[in-house]
DNA sequence: TTAGACTAGTTAGGTATCCTAACCATTAGG
DNA sequence: CCTAATGGTTAGGATACCTAACTAGTCTAA
């Protein structure tokens, strides 16, 4: 007999668990998302155009798991705003080459920064032991995200 | 001298890493989403209403971190599809005391069943003592979410 | 080499989500 | 009572999301 592959009870409560705990986590984080100056659909776009340089509609659409279309109403708003330009792809005409500018790069550290001053405050009431849990507990979930 | 109010560089990189994974987490069980029959912001609204029993709109406006007439709307709709029910506070015929209904309930748990179970596949593939890390860990992390 | 299929992105049009301002209805305090 | 405060809704406007349909550039195969 093999293990059944529906997932038993003792993962499906740690589950639960991590999962909760992630969606408070940001919950609370996204009060720091008020003094920003760009919506969060923006905010989150932006950042993947500063960490994943330049980037075409599509791959971010993906990336974001919106539709095309979607994707191309918020990337004309930051265009339109300032944070970020957009290149042509001189291999394939089609294509965009999503690059942020300086300013898109200054107002997404803004937003990250108060997000983890914050996260970095609640870190601190926790003894340097903890922490080291937390940290290895952080690289060994890391494993799990990596697609299969 | 005291230790500066400023969070420290290291406690800034343990938060940056334990941000970008809960992002990354939530972005992944996402896409369990797409079957649901409803919109995750109707979803999350649901939840609250399921879990804390009946609930006032005002209060559930807040613990979504939106605003009464946003909230309004949503429960509206979810009413509208028989998920939710309205009663009236007796004591404050002003006030809503929101509830599930057995059909709302069905639904939650049904997209929450679906996240948790993919989520927990990934655990699977961890060992015994990384899960007890884990499972240290959050317990750990659940004190932080505590309003100090 | 050129017709047709395919791909990247945009436009159009609809619903949902979010806000502020303004508005009822009820309650609480003087 | 009568005014101030509170719970909710309505109105109106911007963004976010979708599908369907379109344009423009690229690739493939006869």
């Amino acid at each position: 007999m093999r293990k059944p592959s529906r997932p038993d009870g003792e993962d499906l409560r740690l589950a639960d668990r991590l999962h909760s705990f992630a969606i408070h986590l940001l919950r609370r984080l996204r009060e720091a998302d008020r003094v920003s100056s760009i919506t969060p659909a923006q905010l989150s776009a932006l950042s993947v155009i500063v960490y994943q340089g330049p980037v075409s509609l599509k791959d971010l659409a993906a990336a974001e798991q919106v539709t095309p279309p979607t994707m191309s109403r918020i990337v004309r708003l930051l265009e339109g705003v300032g944070l970020v330009q957009r290149l042509v792809d001189p291999n394939d005409r089609r294509a965009l080459g999503l690059l942020a500018t300086a300013e898109g790069r200054r107002v997404l550290q803004e937003g990250r920064g108060e997000r983890l001053r914050i996260l970095a405050k609640g870190l601190d009431r926790l003894s340097s032991s903890e922490k080291q849990v937390v940290s290895g507990a952080i690289s060994i979930l890391e494993r799990i995200l990596v697609k299969p």
